[in-house]
Formats: C-alpha cells, structure tokens, sequence
DNA sequence: TTTTGAGTTGTTCGA
DNA sequence: GTCGAACAACTCAAA
C-alpha cells in the first residue's frame, strides 16, 4: 500500500483540486496535513483577519474531509521538520503540494526539495508562469500582450474541472493539533470561509456553478446576473458589482480554472450581445492576476524594490503622521477615509477605491509605496502577495506597465464619479452620514450653518484635508521630475 | 537589426 | 457645460 501526504497551502477545496487528484491517482492512502509555519504566522505582512479566515476555512475543509472518510492533521513548527516527522509517521514516500510563485514559499519549496520527496503540482494559476512567454523565450512585462498570448492559447473547457474525489481514504491514527480559535473573524469580516461558499458567489455572480457538492442551486434565471453588468458597475464603490470572490482565489477555496471557466461561459451565453463583453472584462481581470503572479515568479525583487530600478530613488518624505492619518481614515478626503475606514473593518476594500487611497499615500503624501504595500497586506483577507505588489507599484508608477507618473487621481473627483450620491462615503464615515449629497466629497465647502445642522463640524468632528490636492499635486510632480 | 505602433483604470486647461 | 489637447518621453513587443 502505497501512502502520500497532500500538504495544503493555498488550495484548500475538493473540486477541482489537481494536488489532490494526483496524489489519489499516485497512492493509495493520502493524509492531508495543514502546517502552522512560524515565520508565516509571525510575519508582518500576515493580518490578523486573513489568518483568521484562513483557520475558518481549514475547519471547514476538516468538515468536508470527515465526510470523505478522511480527516486533516494540524501540526505547527519548521515545516521541513514536520513534514520529516509526518513521512516516518505514516510510512508515506510523497509530498503532493501545489505550486506557489512568492519567493519565500519558492526558496521554502526548494529547500524542502533538496531532502524530501515533494512534488510540486500546478494550478495556482491556469497558466503556469513559464507557459506564457514572447516569441525571444523571455517573460512579458506588459499586460495587453501578455493577455493577448494567454488568450490564444487553449481555453479551459468545463469538462477539464475536476470532480470531487467520491472518497479520500486515510488511516486512522495522526496526531493533529487543533485548529487555532485566535484570532477569531470579527464579525464586521462579511466573508464566510468555505468552499461552499465561494461556489455559492460564483453562482450568483456569474450564474454558473463549477463543481457540484450538494449544493442546492436556485438559478433565478429572470435575474441578470451582476457579471453582464461588470464593465459598468465595477467601478463603482457603492454598489455591488464586483464579485468579491478575492479571498476565495486567495486560499483555493475556488481555483482559478473555475472562475476562469465560468467567465468563459457566461461570455458564450451572451454571444453577440453587449453582455459578452462584460463577462470578458471580469475575464480580463483574472487575466491580470496571472500577470502579475508571472511577475512576481521572474521578478522577484519586485517584492522589496522598484521594478524599474531608478524610482527607488524618488525622494520619499514618509511622514509618520501623514501616514497615521491615512491609517485611520482621518485625511480629510471623504472617498480615501471611507475605503480606508473599510478595509480595517471588512479586511476588504473595492478596486476602484484601492486605487485611489494608493495614489493619495504615494503622490499626494510622498509615501513609500512599501508602507501602503504593508498596510493592505496587514489588514486584506484576500492580501496576495503578487496581485498587491503588482497594483501598488502600477499606482506608484515604479512597476511594470505603470500608469504614468503625471496621472496623478484627484481624490474630490474620483469621489463625485464613482459615488456620486455619496452613499459609500456615508456607509463609512458616520460623521458625514448626514451631509447632502453635494457636500459628501468636499464637506470643508459647507458653510458654517450646514455644518452645524449636519452635526459636523469640520476641524472638530471631521478633519480638513491634512494636505491642499493642488500643491500636493504640484510637489508630486516635482518630485517625480527628480527620477527622470 | 531596424522600425513601427502601442501602452488599464486621469486631470487640467483653454477654446 | 463640453471637448480635445497636453502632460513626456520611454519602453516594449512584434513585424
């Protein structure tokens, strides 16, 4: 009887689980294990709400395991140790774990390589990093080629997801630590951690369910689903029209092949009308999210530096009470308060809002982008260590492919285009909760009278703007300048 | 090797 | 209020 160990990091599901199925199709019993690596939970890019939805959704996968007829062994401690512990344990003669792209889990998977039998299997990404490369054999460092090339390639068709296993046999006997109860998933966290879970969003996003795992599927066919109207409404902080499926590609609780599949899909059923071309939009997106993983795997310096060396030269004033101010959600700017406000609280913040605060740290404060990167990855449930370099460096201007540095976001407009009644500002910032849509992104433009009938009063109960938009604008420019 | 066309997400200014 | 141009070249990808 041949054993294998199934070491989950980032894919923690049934379907469609190519880790899995290989080492069911490779061995005959399989244990799964779940290792507490210190250094993980110790980092300072680790927040609290991600862990704790990570361990949510560990008992979960423990729950759908006892249902398999298998069960899943915690252990904590240097992971090439443990797993050392767990192979004389069992007996087992291989490590099946899917592949990751983040330096440290390479530089961890190689070391481990060195003296263990691990087996790297891919499907973090529906295209492996070195499968998506130029004509010279070298990596893309522009997006719209780099989806161009990925998209010719052969699509992901429904019959490629992988079902279920019907049964995960494992011998009894491990010893598992308990799935760690702190920290605890604030309630404020509106993101259930289950695989179930994100089937469900998938379902109610795109109308299409990628894997069958008795769940009762309401299609409410009448509804259209918030996927045909994404080109629209993505962009906009007040409404929900994004499919807030992060967290769940972030753990594996949805493989990137599903959703991929699923868009694809929804595309086909809309052929020739406009909706078509929303569903690709959503596409695109998770397009960019194997862009920069790509990224992330060729570049790695990316991950502490500029990817264009000479912007590690721009002349940062990191003040710490500017940063403590953008922190706090207490800048002054309606629209970065209440994204700011938002992600402390749901360990979530809308894309066209993350946008905008990174622009107002980098440009309008003179803050190193790295302070932000942190930040975000302290307190995002779906902190990916690839897609948030990636977007900060393309905010900051330093990274591939960036947005030019004369793009500077004015947070007063953006805030009147893409909350235009203010109803986002208001669900964030109860201070402002009263102020007529008028006043909702400039509230230092309210006469004295309304501020005192609002019950705000600026200076006092709201902050003014901690800097002027147009010399901070001007400095940021300066700045810039400097690098050329 | 050389050349050519193109590049996520904006803002401001002046006509 | 609306519209087009300027912002600034530069690098990348592909023919």
């Amino acid at each position: 009887m041949t054993k294998a160990l199934w070491w989950i990091r980032r894919d923690l599901r049934l379907a469609d689980n190519q880790t899995l199925v290989t080492a069911l199709s490779q061995a005959d019993h399989i244990y799964p294990i779940f290792i507490l690596d210190p250094n993980l939970l110790e980092s300072a890019y680790v927040g609290q709400k991600r862990l704790a939805f990570l361990f949510d959704g560990l008992r979960h996968l423990s729950a759908q395991l006892k249902a398999k007829g298998s069960y899943l062994t915690v252990r904590h401690g240097d992971v090439r140790t443990e797993l050392k512990t767990l192979l004389s344990e069992t007996g087992a003669d291989a490590i099946y774990a899917q592949e990751d792209v983040s330096p440290y889990a390479r530089r961890r998977d190689s070391h481990i390589a060195e003296s263990l039998p691990l087996r790297l299997i891919p499907g973090l990404t529906v295209r492996h990093p070195t499968a998506v490369l130029k004509a010279d054999g070298k990596p893309y460092t522009v997006f719209t080629p780099y989806s161009r090339t990925w998209k010719k390639q052969p699509l992901p068709q429904p019959k490629d997801l992988l079902p279920v296993p019907e049964r995960i046999p494992t011998p009894q006997g491990l010893r598992s630590l308990p799935i760690p109860t702190e920290p605890a998933l604030p309630d404020t966290v509106p993101f259930p951690a289950s695989e179930a879970e994100a089937q469900k969003r998938l379902q109610n996003f795109t109308g299409q369910l990628q894997a069958q795992l008795h769940l009762v599927s309401k299609t409410s066919k009448k509804q259209q689903k918030p996927i045909y109207s994404y080109a629209e409404e993505r962009d906009r902080p007040d409404l929900d029209g994004t499919s807030c499926l992060s967290p769940y590609l972030r753990f594996g609780m949805l493989s990137a092949r599903q959703a991929v599949v699923a868009a694809i899909e929804a595309a086909d059923k809309a052929s020739n009308h406009p909706a078509a071309d929303s569903a690709a939009v959503w596409l695109n997106e998770l397009i960019w999210r194997e862009f920069y993983m790509a990224i992330l795997y060729h570049f790695p310096r990316v991950r502490g530096y500029s990817f264009r060396e000479k912007y590690d030269r721009l002349p940062w004033l990191n003040d710490e009470a500017d940063f403590s101010a953008w922190c706090q959600g207490q800048t002054g700017y309606p629209i970065v308060d209440a994204a700011m406000r938002q992600l402390v609280e749901s360990g979530w913040m809308h894309n066209r809002t993350r946008m905008i605060v990174a622009s107002f740290l980098v440009k309008h404060l003179l803050i190193d982008w790295r302070w932000g990167e942190r930040f975000f990855m302290m307190h995002l449930v779906d902190g990916d260590p690839a897609a948030n370099n990636g977007g900060w460096q393309w905010t900051a201007g330093t990274g591939t492919d960036a947005a030019p540095y004369f793009r500077v976001f004015n947070p007063t407009r953006q805030g009147q285009k893409f909350d235009p009644e203010g109803e986002y500002v208001r669900r964030w910032v109860p201070e402002l909760a009263q102020l007529p849509a008028k006043f909702s992104h400039t509230p230092w433009q309210m006469p004295t009278q309304l501020q005192q009938k609002v019950n705000c009063l600026i200076g006092r109960d709201y902050p003014q703007p901690i800097v002027d938009h147009k010399s901070a604008r001007q400095r940021a420019l300066e700045a810039y300048n400097q690098v050329k």
